[in-house]
DNA sequence: CTTTTGTAAGTAAATATTCACATACATGCA
DNA sequence: TGCATGTATGTGAATATTTACTTACAAAAG
């Protein structure tokens, strides 16, 4: 499953195959499928222990005793250093055009993507009841804005092939999106 | 190219080769060659009917005397009105992932989001300079927040199977998206 | 009679998956 | 300790199918 990520973070999800896969590991193709049923599951194994790390690293976060402007930052955080570090996590989570077709990994992904939107959801919840965020903002929208930036940022960061660095423009981003969401006159 | 937008439409990107391609459209595989000298000239050339349509939209819109929060409420529109006709325009121009080993390709999406950008930043510049939106907004910053924003709704869209009304769900979301960017004091 | 457009039948390479067979190793029993 | 047995893990070769693309030849059209 690491050197899967690996290929994947390297030449992307096309260059993803049993046989680039075995090479890589170093057995022949019939050994991976002691390991795994089918390519569909090996993907579904990997995605699922994104799901896992992502989550954990979320609701970490979520449950600090911390004002949620800075629960926000760490969340953005931490998620741009992962896309950083291991590439393919963009790649698999925001590939589902790659996996249109196939119903279980498109299921996966969405729920993925749906928890995290939650999480994030309710911190800008907590946030406006707080009122660090402005009464006027709708959780629900704001937090698919929020991850609607992350994805750009990182869209354009894949585009550019990687010239620049994606948490140093994160933290940019993140001031300009608290600049419009932040409550001025909140005093903690 | 009509028919090869229409099998992207129902099936994806990955339904998309010359055999099924040919099927559709009544001829052998040899004769689509006579007219594309490769399957990456016909999704190119495509990509380039995109751009086409979509520059033209924008700069139509961008040409009319309005206020810039109406430009960008059109624009928005337009566009979601244009992937819910054609879903396979948001397949292509969302899938940098697939086409990350086609240097050209991706070249070509990465201007196509870039130009649509740049006409967004543009309507956020007008509208701070009018006075329309706040002062403190980053144009560059928020126009990838508004494309992420739509992008964000497109997946959703995508993901659940298209079973809500993409413009509809737009319309709702500007108006949270406004609600935090306009400058409440603003008169025409 | 030359150019365009088509066909029919191929190509080689790549794809995920399977198969019969081999090796390693741990466990239980004499 | 010595041997048998079962299980996990590997090999190497083959499978059928799909992929983009090509080639030799024919019709059609200006």
């Amino acid at each position: 499953m690491q050197e899967a990520v690996e290929i994947i973070s390297e030449k992307g999800l096309n260059a993803l195959t049993m046989s680039t896969l075995s090479a890589k590991v170093g057995v022949t193709e019939g050994a991976l499928y002691r390991h795994f049923s089918s390519k569909n599951e090996l993907i579904m194994d990997i995605l699922n222990d994104i799901f896992l790390e992502t989550t954990s690293q979320i609701s970490e976060v979520n449950s600090r005793k911390q004002p949620n402007v800075a629960k926000l930052q760490k969340i953005m955080e931490n998620q741009l250093f992962l896309f950083k570090q291991r590439p393919a996590i963009a790649n698999l989570l925001f590939a589902e055009e790659y996996f249109l077709t196939n119903h279980d990994i498109k299921i996966l992904i969405y729920s993925i993507i749906n928890t995290i939107q939650l999480y994030i959801q309710e911190i800008f919840e907590n946030g406006k009841n707080n009122g660090e965020f402005k009464q006027n903002l709708n959780p629900r929208h704001i937090s698919l804005m929020f991850l609607g930036t992350i994805r750009m940022l990182v869209m354009n960061w894949k585009l550019s092939d990687y010239q620049w660095d994606l948490p140093a423009q994160g933290k940019v981003f993140y001031h300009s999106f608290l600049e419009i969401i932040e409550e001025k006159n909140f005093n903690q």
